[in-house]
DNA sequence: TCTCCATTCTTAAACGTTTAAGTAAAAAAC
DNA sequence: GTTTTTTACTTAAACGTTTAAGAATGGAGA
């Protein structure tokens, strides 16, 4: 590997020279310049990362936690849209990103982050409770949590209040009053969501009917299909039922179907996250797309405001809208 | 952060003896090396990566670069698989991932590689004539390749030849016989199944009908759909559509519908992948689900070994096998 | 008693950078 | 023409580690 010492031997200047001409500090002539970073060129010269980071203590790495409910990691295509985005943000800026995690040699989330240097972290949790987890966020380090807020801390949040708002919004504009609600594992984004249930009910005076809600899990068609046959054998089933996620919905898609009856003729469905794969399949689903994209830009926005500019960012607390998809399974029954 | 010269203060001895307490060197005093890891402790210490990195030229980062043909990046289902497994294989052996790619500081592959100072890569890329693709598989760097077979490197492929021959062959002892195929973008997977198609058909005794093969894109349903209904139009149309994707095969489903057909009972049809969603949705799709995880898994446990032992780990060609998922898109015609 | 060796530690250099401080020469100021 | 300032460089230390080489101590062997 070429280092600076070699591009200072061939130009017969110090190493320090070579340096600051590289980093266009304004101490070095002009001529000197342009003839080191020819030849640094040629050379084939870059920065080793590893030096560089010691010496000046950032290594533009950000480090990413990112823990759902069922482990599932790189596969939940909720934060794996969300870090895409993020990611591609913080490329452009020179960022890597190494994944936080406390398999490797027992360290702690934050010992890892020590470890690596990392000079941000983005923290995506189901357990925000976790003690390595607020050790993290309490840490020294520039750090902005995704879909959970904390005191003095920057976050960004997916519109769960708003969001369940619009789409039962959008559901009753069409006629619906007796609407069900299978809900997702118990986390704060679920809590959100039911406060938001019975509020918005409670806004288009309708009185909520805990018979009309299950709690079931995230991403669990089975169990979401099972809860739906439970409320299609009411006696006075719910003329719409919405789901916590897309796939929890198709569970019900199926549930309906497998009852002999028709969605949206007989009844409706709603969804949430508005995935790639609910806008291909038939029927369409009506569901409520979080702007995962905008969420992961922002956060990696923030972050690297946060970590270039301490002093200038202010604490946000950013709320992303998403937008109600209308497909073809919620049915105008007015 | 606590470094090696304040343990050594505490304990009064040298850094360098601090080092090797804790790196376990055998000239080194039992109590002095007990003394030393219990003060580390209770300090709190982890050692720098940069530091180390610097003196050991090994980072413990493994670089990784995944580019398909939408570059979708993360969200693409299939890498995100394989590089889900990766990333748990590497992480419990110590080291971290960093995402190689072009897109920061104008620089190439191989460059980022170098400045992050990663100890191996893993390449799994659609496009593998790339000329900086190409320089970065030629390094000095220990690379594995996924899906893609070159000389003198490890490669870790999904068995895409025998993949389509065993889904042939299972559609074909339904009793189906014309077979169409819709497939992907032109890469080295695309050509391979394509070969497959047509040896199979051979081996099966059945004389392969060009009209029946399309030329579509990977993950694209609607541009599947389209070519579905070409196939529909024909005269003599075929009993079953296989597709490049799950993705693709559901958009063949929605335009089989939409011509008035039902699935299976009008015309088969069958995916590729085998998705969690494929599983989910109804009809559930026949596919050919290819064993990522494995996948992932040798690609990251031969790396690993290249990487600690380049002298004795041998240069494989490994083909992971998938299997057919029998769902109910494929009807027995016999 | 002297030599030799093993054990256990220290010294010091090195990895590739950055940067504060110093210096020499040229330019500007008077 | 001397002093001051500016320009353009160099020196040297530092970041936190690892490791080859050296050194002090004590015990064994003769």
């Amino acid at each position: 590997m070429v280092s600076l010492k070699d591009i200072a031997d061939k130009c017969s200047v110090s190493i320090a020279t070579v340096s600051k001409a590289l980093n266009d500090h304004d101490d070095i002539g002009p001529d000197t310049k342009k003839n080191i970073r020819e030849i640094a060129e040629k050379l084939g010269y870059f920065p080793n990362s590893s030096a560089r980071a010691l010496k000046t203590k950032r290594t533009n790495n950000i480090g990413v936690l990112f823990v759902d409910e069922g482990r599932s990691g790189l596969t939940h295509d909720y934060f794996a849209r969300v870090l895409d985005s993020f990611k591609r943000v913080t490329e452009v800026s020179g960022y890597d990103i190494t994944f936080i995690n406390a398999t490797s040699q027992k360290m702690t989330y934050l010992e890892h982050a020590h470890f690596r240097g990392v000079d941000g972290v983005v923290i995506a949790c189901v357990d925000f409770d976790d003690r390595d987890v607020i050790d993290l966020i309490n840490s020294d380090l520039p750090v902005v949590t995704i879909d959970h807020v904390f005191d003095n801390r920057i976050s960004v949040v997916s519109d769960n209040i708003g969001g369940m708002h619009d789409l039962i919004k959008y559901v009753h504009s069409l006629g619906h009053e007796r609407i069900g609600y299978i809900y997702g594992d118990d986390t704060a984004v679920t809590r959100n969501r039911v406060a938001s249930y019975y509020n918005t009910l409670k806004e288009l005076g309708i009185t909520a009917d805990d018979s009309l809600l299950c709690a079931s899990a995230y991403r669990n068609p089975k169990l979401a299909a099972k809860y739906t046959e439970q409320l299609l054998a009411q006696r006075n089933r719910p003329t719409c039922i919405l789901y916590p996620d897309d796939y929890s919905a198709i569970g019900g898609l199926n549930a309906i179907e497998k009852a002999g009856l028709s969605v949206p003729n007989d009844i409706s469905v709603a969804g949430y996250d508005g995935l790639y794969v609910s806008q291909i399949i038939h029927p369409k689903l009506t569901t409520y797309q979080q702007n995962s994209e905008e969420i992961g830009r922002i956060a990696a926005k923030s972050l690297i405001r946060l970590i270039r500019d301490p002093k200038s960012t202010l604490i946000d607390k950013i709320l992303v809208p998403g937008k109600v998809l209308e497909g073809a399974s919620v049915r105008d029954i007015k």
